[in-house]
DNA sequence: GTGTAACCTGAGCATATACTCGGAAATACT
DNA sequence: AGTATTTCCGAGTATATGCTCAGGTTACAC
């Protein structure tokens, strides 16, 4: 046997559309995606099911993908786009409130709900498409959570004289990560998550004011 | 376009090898699945791969297994039969230790040490095979680290009077496990991991002792 | 040795998926 | 209206993978 090597995917954009026609199209393309992945799984996304979802043929697939994983990377984008989107309105109305505790509740509330409305597309893109690490879009969005993180901290460090050492930010967000995608992807869905989120909340806050 | 439904896979072994010679054949179809997926994913992955690294042939893959899928049931079956003798004698080893903290930093230090060994594999399995979570294997598994957590708690109850609340055991077994999968999956290999695994002892072990 | 069961082989067929290409249809521009 | 550009179509080809089956080889019991 040879020397294994990967298949690299090609993530870019073949043509941009330009009349509104087309743009409706590539906007179907990306919404069927979502949808097969959801009922059949990445297994099951072909770019030929694609074009028989979105109504398209599949000769216009190609016209403006190179393939699969660049309409996958392009979902990824725009779910990017939405979190974004929601975070940075809920940091807005973040400021008038002036309980450490609270905000933190509400903020760990905000993306529960947000993860909990993708939950079967979330899942599988999780769980099974193997690129999802490298996507620009998640690579974006992991920074940007960062910042997030750094700024709420910063702002909040002045009121609350916080003193959280750096190995207890990366286990809050490693923790919280850990204890959403349980929540929401594998835990059964009878688990009431309202008191976990309390708890969790409650928690996180304390390790940043013990530090 | 139709109604869409899942492609159910079958984990069941077709026949069991009798004499020594086929037993090392099946052994060495599994050892191939692990390192196919390691190297090429699970995309990678397929009956005649598993044939060619394996030196046999494809008939004889089919005679065994039913497809790939219960070969990769198989292999995780093996890797769950690992992970429990290590705990079993970790656990045995954990009752001299009369500390509460050094006993939770050994078993995390352990953990790791068995998912850093298996990384490739580790990540391949967790992030690519969509039926993980549906192996008997893997379910076998949460009920038993359940066990051993409920065992440990039990027995570090009556020496140290614990009071942890329901939520605290949920949440410190999503954020153990949110830690580690970041630290071994996804973190960069630069990050030096035992000031974390220290940290995370210290804080889980607070948990446990305050509620 | 002989017979039986276990084991192995690999060419080959069926199917699915990726992707192309020549040309038709719709749209924009002047 | 006439022309250029964009968009769309889908049969068809190449390739990969799943899986079978008829027949050969090895191990073991007697």
């Amino acid at each position: 046997m040879g020397q294994i090597r990967w298949k690299v995917s090609d993530f870019t954009v073949k043509k941009e559309p330009r009349q509104a026609r087309s743009k409706a199209s590539v906007q179907a393309m990306v919404q069927a995606c979502a949808r097969i992945l959801e009922r059949r799984g990445y297994a099951g996304l072909s770019t030929n099911a694609i074009a028989d979802v979105a109504g398209v043929s599949i000769g216009s697939v190609y016209e403006y993908f190179p393939g699969k994983d660049a309409i996958v990377a392009r979902l990824v984008q725009d779910m990017v786009a939405e979190v974004r989107a929601m975070l940075e309105g809920r940091l807005a109305l973040t400021d008038s409130r002036n309980d450490l505790n609270s905000a933190m509740r509400y903020f760990l509330g905000a993306i529960y709900r947000l993860m909990r409305k993708h939950r079967e597309l979330l899942r599988v893109l999780v769980f099974q498409v193997p690129y999802l690490h490298q996507l620009p879009a998640t690579r974006q969005l992991e920074i940007e959570l960062q910042q997030v993180l750094m700024a709420g901290l910063d702002y909040t460090r002045e009121q609350y004289a916080l003193n959280a050492q750096p190995h207890t930010l990366y286990l809050m967000t490693t923790s919280v990560a850990g204890t959403l995608m349980h929540l929401v992807l594998v835990a059964p869905p009878a688990m009431e998550p309202e008191g976990i989120l309390d708890a969790l909340a409650e928690k996180m806050t304390a390790w940043l004011v013990e530090g």
